[in-house]
RNA sequence: CGGAGUAUAGCUCAGCUUGGUAGAGCGCUGCCUUCGGGAGGCAGAGGUCGCAGGUUCGAAUCCUGCUACUCCGACCA
């Protein structure tokens, strides 16, 4: 490709609308134009990295025995009444209706079209398993689309699922599934984990999300390097602690802590450590509870998890706190001199204050804490759940180290289905006894413009995107200098193109007539893996300048080695 | 949907408080100069100031309503 004839347009301010560095990225190197909110047109450069991810997915999904067809976007809502699934997607769904007034949606996932598939095509277990897969579009009315393709309402997913007779083969097809996951992550060069995943209201006994590393990432990932305990902190287990409570020596002591409203006051002006602390946080009660209000306690340093607290039977779904007003007339006091000892509410202790001993909590009267408070011998220890988020340094739930954060971009989740809707759609088949079978699903996803986004929130610097090699838009640019002058140059970096391009590389020539710097500029925004620039200088020297999108310098190649950086290129 | 904010040239923004015929930088077009890190000069093109009402002799500016977009929360590939 020659730059003078593809239309590059990028930009050299950040616009102001786009926060993310991969959404800034993807709108100043020209990948990517809005259209509307969550909707995005995608370039000529931003595509040829689209059709690069598509393909990589692609192989690896049919050498893990899948099979590609393709569905529509648009599917009668008939579908998904027969699942159950239409009042569950409330607005999330794209409804319209047709010119004789069918109600249609467009599709935001494609498990009703693919399960009244399989129940017209597949009437045998000889038939079995298979694992469909298609690479589309979808639409999903997300409340707030953000940042660019990341959280578009219109994406690309490629999306699989398989049909089985037993359990054992989904199991198969799971696992066969978990491996092609992370060739092809490997293959796009991202640095990915692999982490447990609740299976949640669709049910089924295994998920794993594939979560792209990144500091920008919307879930923090608890895993331990010394296993392969990965999960997202929302749902991994803290243990109880296993140290021993201390006993108690000195009595408790009631002390005015007029000052002292947030753990962190109370911790600076009475030379506390947070750890030593407890706090309490008045919740709403579920209708099983007897009371309006529920107390949780947790270790000053602990945050609370929500969804761990909504799964308490206690505690009603979702979590809402209880307004100042309200704890005031219950309890006596206001926020910040609350504490467990007389309080006239249930209790919900963490497991991890359990083992605390001559801890300093609040009075439940303001401007008031016990200090050197002790479980039993001061009050009643209160019925323990895990209510906390897992913090680096816990040990692993697996018993096997201790756990280190990071957070990460979902980019795939794979799910063991079973019958959700195999059942409800009847899809069944006939078994070796000639019988009728409920198959059993799994479903296998990819966002594929997320993985994009990802890829550049883990790859780039303060000059732009830095493309792993096998999803840039382009593998080589080669930039002369000079050339509408230098006849050599001009000569020279064409004869290398043609060279390059007989031999199969991936590479462009910015023949722009444009001055060294913004060549140099656009080159490295836009991220091409490996640059060669022809210039006078170098020719003189009877050298190429060579330099790789994340090396610090440049070198020089000898124009007789040239062959061989070429053939590293193909 | 709840909360916060923005809307003026292709992009980034000024002008609005205190009403008086619309500005800058970048980008774009032409010419000249320059040619190893987003150069310089000259000349240009480009805006119903988001939309609709209202106040006023006069509205980008003040008032009301609407719309779009962005950010924070729940959802998800």
């Amino acid at each position: 490709m020659r730059l003078s004839q593809f239309p590059l347009s990028t930009l050299k301010e950040t616009p102001n609308d786009a926060e993310i560095v991969s959404h800034q990225l993807m709108l100043r190197a020209g990948l990517i134009r809005r259209l509307a909110s969550g909707l995005y047109t995608w370039m000529p450069l931003g595509l040829r990295v689209l059709k690069k991810v598509e393909a990589i997915v692609r192989e690896e999904m049919n050498s893990a025995g899948g099979v590609e067809l393709l569905m529509p976007t648009i599917q009668p809502t008939e579908l998904w009444q027969e699942s159950g699934r239409l009042e569950q997607y409330g607005p999330e769904l794209l409804r319209l209706s047709d010119r004789h007034e069918r109600p249609f949606c467009y599709g935001p996932t494609h498990e009703e079209v693919i399960t009244d598939l399989a129940r017209r095509e597949i009437k045998s277990y000889k038939q079995l398993p298979v694992n469909f897969y298609q690479i589309q579009l979808k639409f999903r009315d997300e409340i707030r689309p953000r940042f660019g393709v990341m959280r578009a309402r219109e994406f690309v997913m490629k999306d699989a699922y398989s049909f089985h007779l037993d359990a054992d083969s989904l199991q198969n097809t799971y696992e066969a599934m978990y491996r092609a996951y992370s060739n092809i992550f490997t293959r796009l060069g991202l640095r990915f984990r692999a982490v447990h995943a609740d299976t949640g209201s669709i049910g089924g006994n295994a998920s794993h999300e594939f979560h792209v590393l990144a500091d920008s990432g919307e879930d923090a990932i608890a895993f331990c390097p010394d296993s392969d305990y990965a999960a997202n902190v929302e749902l991994a287990e803290c243990l109880a602690p296993s140290a021993e409570r201390p006993t108690a020596t000195a009595a408790m002591e009631k002390t005015a802590t007029p000052q002292a409203k947030t753990i962190e006051d109370l911790c600076q002006q009475f030379d506390l450590t947070a750890s030593q602390t407890i706090k309490t946080l008045i919740v709403e009660a579920s209708e099983e509870c007897d009371a309006d209000f529920v107390a949780l306690l947790l270790r000053g340093d602990h945050e609370l998890n929500d969804i761990k607290a909504e799964k308490h039977p206690w505690i009603k779904a979702p979590l809402s706190f209880a307004e100042e007003k309200a704890i005031r007339k219950v309890v006596g006091a206001g926020p910040g001199s609350l504490g467990p000892i007389n309080l006239p509410l249930p209790v919900i202790g963490d497991r991890a204050v359990a083992s605390l001993g001559g801890f300093a909590t609040g009075a439940n009267e303001d401007g008031f804490h016990w200090f050197g408070a002790h479980w039993e011998r001061d009050v009643d220890l209160p019925e323990l759940a895990d209510l906390r988020n897992i913090q680096a340094g816990d040990p692993s739930p697996d018993g096997a180290g201790h756990i280190e954060i990071v957070r990460g971009i979902e980019v795939g989740h794979i799910f063991q289905l079973g019958t959700k809707y195999s059942e409800s759609m009847g899809a069944t088949v006939l078994d070796e006894n000639g019988k009728d079978s409920v198959m059993t699903m799994g479903c296998y996803g990819i966002g594929v413009t997320r993985v994009i986004a990802a890829a550049i929130e883990q790859n780039h610097d303060n000059k732009g995107i830095v493309w792993p090699d096998n999803i840039a838009p382009f593998k080589l640019a080669i930039v002369p200098l000079n050339q509408n002058k230098s006849e050599r140059v001009r000569d020279y970096a064409e004869e290398l193109y043609r060279q390059c391009q007989s031999k199969g590389i991936d590479v462009v020539l910015d023949d722009r007539d444009a001055r060294p710097g913004v060549k140099f500029a656009d080159i490295e925004l836009v991220g091409i893996p490996h640059r060669i620039v022809v210039g006078d200088r170098g020719l003189d020297n009877g050298a190429l300048e060579y330099k790789g999108r994340g090396d610090a310098d440049s070198r020089d190649i000898p124009l007789d080695q040239l062959d061989e950086l070429l053939q590293s290129l193909v």
